[in-house]
DNA sequence: TTGCGTGCAAAGGTTTTGCATGGCA
DNA sequence: TGCCATGCAAAACCTTTGCACGCAA
């Protein structure tokens, strides 16, 4: 799977998205985190190595909003088990969830079956808004 | 609804994104059809008459990646009409498609149901392989 | 006349790229 | 030793912002 040279660099970098596991973390927040810990790395070798990663599978990349950083998270083809995973992101308080559940590989099915489109789950975040913010909505306007 | 003057650009911009109505325009896109066709808008002016557009629910914006511009729709309120409207990105060739579905309804309505989530369908996009791109994969791969 | 809309240019921020250097195998 | 990875700086790109001017009401 993981092709090319091992780095001190790389190791690095995936160790500090281990330890992020679960939760997401930009290319600045990464480089600031190495340099505050003493092992920093150049900002374009975090991009090259991220994509790598992506490519690999092993990180999630999620495109929130064109001016806003992309996010990245560990995922290491474990997070989610062998069921298939979804994320959704609130356009409210910006909170991004896991969501298992066997309705998406329907979902899955019938776009394959019916649209010939092959889905990756990895890469797919549904939008809208949470149960929380939604209760918050109702309380507050009404 | 419609807030502010009404101005002969705002005119123009709306045209033009009526006549392109069920597919897909970028800034730099309408910035240049308007250009050639002699009647040019300033950059700006386009982003910020798009952004109230977008707010009062008249066009959709759509953020497919962090590094590709932003594509922008006319729907008027009308255009995917009662039916869900779903996009997915093929992440080979990169093209956008419409998809028009009663299977989304459903996914929203679970997601809703089971999860309490308010699927937001026009900033929400499929990523995966596109039908036509399966098979040259197929075809070259083997 | 008032004040929003426009257009130009500049700024802001993220991501990519070129090139010389350093490190892995 | 050969080649990929790294790091710095510069470039590229999309989008936003400041400000003076023009136009709608």
């Amino acid at each position: 799977m993981a092709s090319g040279y091992r780095t001190k660099q790389g190791d690095i970098l995936l160790e500090l998205l281990k330890q992020r596991q679960g939760s997401h973390i930009t290319v600045n927040e990464v480089c600031e985190c190495l340099r505050a810990q003493g092992t920093p790395i150049g900002t374009a070798t975090v991009y090259r190595r991220l994509e790598k990663l992506v490519d690999e599978g092993v990180v999630n990349k999620y495109n929130i909003d064109n001016n806003s950083p992309a996010c990245f998270e560990y995922i290491g083809g474990e997070n989610c088990g062998d069921e298939v995973c979804f994320h959704y992101k609130c356009e409210k308080c910006g909170k991004l969830v896991h969501l298992h559940c066997e309705e998406f590989k329907e979902l899955c099915g019938h776009l394959d079956k019916h649209h010939g489109f092959l889905l990756d789950p990895m890469r797919t975040v549904f939008y809208g808004i949470c149960e929380e913010c939604r209760k918050s909505i109702k309380s507050t306007e009404q």
